[in-house]
DNA sequence: CGGCATCCCCTCGGATACTG
DNA sequence: CAGTATCCGAGGGGATGCCG
């Protein structure tokens, strides 16, 4: 997961912001990358701190999210394993950077879904797109 | 397309920031988006600013973004039809929300790449995950 | 010009079962 | 506890063709 799509990129100058969705727009990354935002996690405190996320989706997020330099994993040589993830210096940068926008969602959002009802009622209308 | 997915809403306080995600976390949103920071644009215009978008894609885009209150659609009555799509105030802060994001992937896309390089490294080699 | 309809592939991600 | 392996369905998104 998280192509790194060779093609489409010297298109918008600047908008290589396309590429940061590429690795958090996913469906949990951002949860994971949140939740580390308070601190070293183990596995299981992630599992049961993303409702809903299977275990085989946060290995595979945090496994993409290590990659990238946004978190660590540490394992400790004890039985039964114990692992703690935690976010990098990068990691942390990257949460504030994304702060603005949870911000602006906490806003918004409101604004967004009276935006979508509304245009829900006009597409359901008798006569639409409606001329004239 | 931006399933408003009623499960996974009350885990992280403050993270619905996921919500905006599935808006503009999509493959072309932010194009768009970011094109139209630089003012009304049209369809075609639009499609020949981002590369590699199909008619398909451009469209659906544009309508779930009108949809959800982020640009306008103005059709002229004229033939050829002309159509020019344009941000809304909010759309407008959206961006701005947007920006910082935008920033840091500047100023880390290479740390991030170099990341890879060295985690793919790492699992290339012939002992790995290790041991010991 | 700016769409919409159709077909179809391919990736994401859920469920489940097994391992050190 | 913290994974890995496998299977599989849903849907995101590309290609193409037709329409006002």
């Amino acid at each position: 997961m998280r192509t790194t799509d060779p093609q489409v990129e010297e298109t918008l100058p600047g908008c290589r912001a396309r590429e940061i969705l590429d690795r958090i727009g996913d469906k949990w990354s951002l949860y994971a990358i949140a939740l580390l935002g308070g601190g070293t996690r183990r596995f299981t405190e992630l599992k049961r701190g993303i409702d809903g996320i299977s275990q085989r989706m946060l290995t595979v997020t945090l496994r993409g999210l290590e990659r990238d330099g946004i978190v660590t994993r540490t394992q400790y040589p004890v039985v039964p394993v114990r692992v703690e993830y935690a976010l990098t210096p990068m990691g942390r940068t990257l949460l504030d950077a994304v702060h603005p926008l949870i911000t602006w969602t906490e806003g918004h959002l409101a604004g967004i879904d009276a935006a979508r009802a509304a245009y829900d009622v006009r597409a359901d209308s008798p006569n639409w797109p409606g001329s004239l």
